[in-house]
RNA sequence: GGGAAGGUUCCAGAGUGGCUAAAUGGGGCAGACUGUAAAUCUGUUGGCGACGCCUUCGCUGGUUCGAAUCCAGCCCUUCCCA
């Protein structure tokens, strides 16, 4: 991997970057869709790529450990091939079920040991054997194995998680340098900080990750309750100490407002379910503001979904058809807001990325957060 | 013509003397969702000058301190026999 910075705001700290991988190039500030299981829910990979645009997927290791499993994966020659997706991944390490399926599972300092969420049966995963995993599953980005706390969060639990995610850490790297992937082409490491909203842990993780000198560093634990503010602070704190010339993930945000405020704090990329999963369940983004599908008042509106949207969807259809679609719950519906949603994300990181390298960012994104964070 | 069952709040359907503005499901309306156990979950759903009052369980009348619930008559629906 290998990441340049084509030009930096003069006042704030955004930046528009290139990231090269062996499955393509992206431009960043990016948006990285959610394929949890190996698909963007809702969504086809021509869709994806002709309409949304989108140059880098998530997929989940818990997930795809569990189902299809790695043999599989295997066989199909890594997860790109597997899925048709043919261009940049990243894979979460399942960090954050450690934190979403808290009742399934027990940490010890070998590792976490899940019961599977779809047949209860009992899975250790250690910072070695995640390791491994990814290398079957083949992504291009690979994510440390670290414990994502939740909020509110005690001091001790957190500096104890921070420490234990340290620990992880060193393993995690231990073993990624002791192999390689499994099809041939490279794969990169990032290291996730954590420390909950403790400043010093903070300050503690950002300086742990940042002297691994990997290539690309990730903030993890934040957008799980906290308040925004303090994640917006938080992400600047992080932002301050990490390597200026390595990209920066913000991991799990977020809504349209949140990845403007933290593309000016100086994050590169983000992933987020939210444009997917709100989606399907009727909230539509658009750069005029948000829409809940379901609601009455667009029973008899037969004007575009959204007529300044990028995708054929939002021309194609009405306000008034949609809301028909999501009340009579037909899959359409799902398909319609999910490829609207991810378009509108795309759409906005690639505007960012232009009123970076133009050199008036600031002030369009303080007009832009007016507009998207509008209730329609 | 004879026999049987039944008519409940938007719908289906519980309730068979006070705890019932009435279970439950559906539908309607609104909200939530941030490295996806999510095409999910939550709230609400007679009216009002609401910690109380008014109207409502086919219609009319009656019994009772009190009725959706008991009694009488009437209207209607479904099924069976002729």
């Amino acid at each position: 991997m290998n990441f340049t910075i084509d030009a930096i705001s003069k006042d704030c700290n955004a930046r528009a970057g290139k990231i090269k991988t062996d499955h393509g190039e992206i431009l960043t500030p990016i948006f990285m869709p959610v394929g949890t299981v190996g698909s963007v829910k809702a969504v086809h990979c021509s869709e994806l790529k002709e309409e949304v645009k989108a140059q880098i997927i998530l997929g989940n290791t818990y997930h795809l450990y569990l189902r299809p499993g790695l043999d599989i994966i295997e066989k199909a020659g890594g997860i790109q091939k597997f899925n048709s997706w043919n261009k940049p991944m990243l894979t979460d390490s399942g960090g954050y079920q450690v934190y979403s399926l808290g009742h399934n599972r027990k940490i010890t300092d070998e590792g976490v040991i899940f019961r599977s969420h779809i047949d209860g049966s009992k899975h250790i995963f250690t910072p070695e054997n995640v390791i491994d995993t990814q290398r079957i599953i083949g992504a291009d980005i690979i994510m440390a194995f670290d414990e994502c706390t939740p909020y509110p969060c005690e001091y001790n639990y957190a500096k104890n998680s921070m420490n234990l995610t340290h620990a992880w850490l060193d393993r995690c790297v231990k073993r990624f340098k002791e192999t390689e992937c499994s099809y041939g082409y490279s794969q990169t490491f990032f290291p996730i900080v954590q420390g909950s909203v403790y400043k010093d842990l903070r300050k503690e993780s950002c300086e742990k990750i940042a002297s691994q000198e990997c290539e690309g560093n990730a903030i993890g634990g934040l957008s799980v309750g906290e308040p925004i503010e303090d994640m917006y602070e938080l992400t600047d704190f992080c932002c301050s100490i990490l390597p200026k010339d390595k990209p920066r993930y913000l991991m799990g945000v977020g809504t349209p407002a949140n990845i403007l405020e933290c593309i000016s704090l100086g994050i590169d990329m983000f992933d987020c379910v939210m444009p997917t999963r709100n989606g399907r369940n009727g909230m539509l983004f658009t750069s005029e503001g948000i829409m809940n599908m379901r609601n009455e008042k667009w029973k008899n509106d037969f004007t575009p979904i959204d007529s300044n949207g990028t995708s054929f969807v939002d021309t194609l259809y009405t306000k008034a058809y949609l809301r028909h679609l999501f009340v009579a719950k037909e899959i359409l519906a799902l398909q319609i807001a999910s490829v609207h949603n991810l378009s509108f994300y795309l759409w906005l990181v690639g505007q960012a990325r232009e009123h970076i390298i133009q050199g008036d960012f600031h002030s369009w994104k303080t007009m832009m957060i007016k507009k998207v964070t509008n209730r329609l």
